[in-house]
DNA sequence: ACAGGATATGAGCGAACGCTCACATTCACT
DNA sequence: AGTGAATGTGAGCGTTCGCTCATATCCTGT
């Protein structure tokens, strides 16, 4: 099988400082052609020799380049689901809105730490199988995100929150396919985008 | 220069009715590839191989592999204006809203025409060069989609077709990778998204 | 029927890729 | 100081890739 699950977990774990700094060495190296490079320009080789690191030492804590990509998807994950968190906890004392608003501003700085290399991040796991770590990160968002709606008495809040998630992403990935990269000006139209289809939500619910 | 238009340009035009037939066979094999394999698995062997020509045939017509995909991808953006044409065509004598669902509903259909292709395309054209056709394509369904907004009165037009234009497509393709594949529901949650941004946009000026 | 352009073929070159393995070096522990 | 485990090395194998070119076949116009 191809897609195996066990070709994206690390061969072998690190007990030594050493061999510590090497993975990450690696790891940083791989971001790194991503960011400048893209995504198809990601060789083991390649990574290896940015690395200042021998192609065997690489093989050592990776059974392939998809492993790697694998291991960045899941800290990119992990660090999202503290902006999450951070995010949630901003919003817990404020209205729907204003929560909300919290959160999107929470995933865009995420975002922004790093734009390019989340873009393609995103591409990648997309074409990935999803190893057991990285699934449980993101439904542990999940739930955190329909938590905080449903907690306001939002109606169909997983739609919601798949709906809003999604038609955010979509803003932000285009703008900053655009060039454009003044935050503020970004949140605020996000935050148009969100109110609106949060009123809209209600309305229809009224009716 | 890599990034050289003229390495995404077709090398030779068919003359005859035989070659045209082997250029369309290349293009529908690349076509193939991309959707049941995924991008990576493009090849130039492996287009012509399932095309049944041979790799010289290949290199007739193009220059390389991503002359193939610029090739796909301006008949992609050829087809798109056509539908983006009927919708605004279909909603012409509509007010705002249901104009705007006309042609949400229009580039819905061209979307699912070809799902996984168009994707596939889109992520491809971002990491490309764009040849001037492809660029006029684009330019045209702009034009059309601001003149829409703009002769109903919608203030700041050009934001506002980025910003349906992203958030649709968010939805569209978060839809489309969650195996979503109702287009009814998706519409309709389209337009709720859709209507509730235009209703934003119109408060926000009110006050 | 025939000339000459248009089209098709596929062996194969050089480069890049993923990856292994025999070996060298360094570390932790006694 | 000595030993075994952990870690690091890089030449190089087998494969695939993009692509060329000498050659063969087909088609059009006369």
């Amino acid at each position: 099988m191809t897609d195996d699950v066990a070709s994206l977990t690390a061969r072998k774990t690190p007990r030594q400082a050493r061999s510590r700094h090497t993975r990450d060495v690696i790891l940083e190296a791989a971001a790194r052609i991503i960011t400048q490079d893209g995504l198809h320009r990601l060789t083991t080789n390649r990574a290896a020799e940015l690395a200042g690191v021998s192609i065997g030492s690489l093989y050592q804590y990776f059974p392939g380049k998809e492993a790697i990509l694998a291991t960045l998807i899941r800290d990119m994950r992990r660090d999202m689901l503290i902006d999450i968190r951070a995010g949630i906890e901003a919003g817990k004392q404020l209205d729907l809105r204003d929560a909300v608003q919290a959160l999107v501003e929470a995933s865009l700085r995420h975002h922004f730490r790093h734009p390019k290399l989340t873009e393609a991040l995103e591409v990648a796991e997309a074409e990935l199988p999803m190893d057991a770590e990285t699934q449980a990160l993101k439904s542990n968002m999940k739930v955190l995100v329909v938590g905080m709606l449903e907690a306001r008495g939002v109606p169909n809040a997983e739609q919601t929150a798949f709906d809003l998630i999604a038609m955010c992403h979509g803003i932000v990935h285009a703008s900053l396919g655009a060039g454009h990269d003044d935050l503020a000006a970004l949140s605020a139209r996000l935050r148009l985008a969100v109110n609106g289809y949060l009123n809209e939500n209600a309305s229809c619910r009224d009716r």
